[in-house]
DNA sequence: AATGAAGTCAACCGCACAGGA
DNA sequence: CTCCTGTGCGGTTGACTTCAT
């Protein structure tokens, strides 16, 4: 018996989502946290299927994301670990915060399998910047790599049994979310959600101040709502209801001052104003906003966690050291000198 | 300025897997 | 144990943008 489609084809809209659809969801999710897919389209009133609603969140709108060019150090944590895990993009994506594994898989296919392959052709004029690594320590790095991620696992799964320690060191998406009592940081889809809001802040007298207190203003109506974005026109949509400008506006604020270095700490009262300028990083204080479906309890956390949540929690530190410290080459020679086949000991 | 090629990336497709009934 | 549903994942597509001629 062949599995029926995942959702009825017949009136599913296919294609680019619009900014309306994409408050819709983001609003929907807002409020009964995201999972049970499925009932997204029929609660909604978006002609999507549920599976094109769960990529659209889960890629695009997802909070946590960052968009735009990777940095040297990320690339360098693609190409390594691409090498250590092949195309297991979700694998490696949890080794990247901010990052989707579509994100990665793309910056993989268009940019850096060229850019290896140059490196190839480079390596053969004895140019490469691997070249300092022969094959044969090249193999033997893979195998300290196994070992340096079994023991990184071993330590995650040490420090579930009594962590509490949530660190900005995290995947925002996942394990920063739920815990932190006074802060939670929460990552914008950036750029997404700041065009859908360009106008409304720029229309908006708060734009330059902090964001609204009033958690009630989030769960205001949403009808008539017009979105001056490109060709946005429509002006009202949806079946349900969903946050004002100004409602989202109490939702998202930024933190300005966080950069890539996601290990440095963040302020609990370090609340920036959402502007399409500052789109990163942001911050709701959840003791000031209700935001309880973005909470462990309402599944926000269940989502893309199950699977992901033990290499997620792997300390990064541990990997990154290894992996961007190609100067380390020696070092980890060295450690290759400790038995291979090294029992797990944790 | 026009046009075609190449590049980019959001979104789709279909398979696999987990878990509940 | 089997079936069914929901979800995750990797590969691929195609619309759009940028670049080169």
């Amino acid at each position: 018996m062949g599995r029926p489609p995942c959702c009825d084809k017949i009136g599913v809209k296919k294609g680019p989502w619009t900014p309306e659809e994409d408050i819709i969801l983001v609003s929907y999710i807002q409020e009964h946290g995201p999972g049970n897919w499925r009932a997204v389209p029929t609660n909604t009133g978006l002609l999507r299927c549920s599976k094109s609603c769960r990529l659209r969140w889960t890629n695009y709108l997802r909070p946590g994301i960052k968009r735009g060019n990777f940095t040297e150090h990320e690339e360098k944590m693609i190409i390594h670990l691409q090498a250590l895990l092949g195309n297991r993009w979700a694998a490696i994506a949890s080794y990247l915060p901010q990052r989707t594994d579509n994100d990665i898989k793309n910056y993989w296919n268009t940019h850096l399998q060229k850019k290896l392959k140059n490196d190839d052709v480079n390596n053969q004029k004895g140019k490469s910047s691997f070249q300092s690594i022969s094959k044969g320590q090249w193999e033997r790095r893979l195998q300290t790599d196994i070992h340096t991620a079994k023991q990184a696992l071993c330590d995650a799964l040490s420090l579930n049994k009594k962590t509490t320690d949530f660190s900005p060191n995290i995947n925002p998406s996942t394990s920063s979310f739920p815990v932190q009592s006074s802060t939670n940081t929460y990552a914008s889809s950036a750029d997404n959600i700041s065009r859908l809001l360009q106008n409304w802040m720029k229309n908006s007298p708060k734009s330059s101040k902090s964001i609204s207190n009033n958690s009630a203003t989030s769960q205001s109506s949403f009808n008539n709502l017009s979105i001056g974005t490109g060709s946005s026109s429509s002006p009202s949509v949806g079946t349900m209801n969903a946050p004002t400008p100004e409602g989202l506006d109490s939702l998202f604020s930024f933190n300005s001052s966080y950069n890539s270095d996601v290990s440095q700490s963040v302020s609990a009262d370090e609340v920036v104003v959402f502007t399409p300028e500052n789109a990163g990083i942001f911050q709701v204080e959840s003791n000031k906003y209700n935001l309880p479906n973005f909470k462990d309890e309402n599944g926000f956390s269940q989502e893309g966690i199950s699977k992901q949540n033990l290499e997620t929690e792997v300390p990064l530190t541990l990997l990154e050291n290894w992996l961007f410290d190609d100067s380390n080459v020696q070092t980890q020679e060295e450690l290759m000198g400790i038995e291979i086949g090294m029992e797990w000991n944790c």
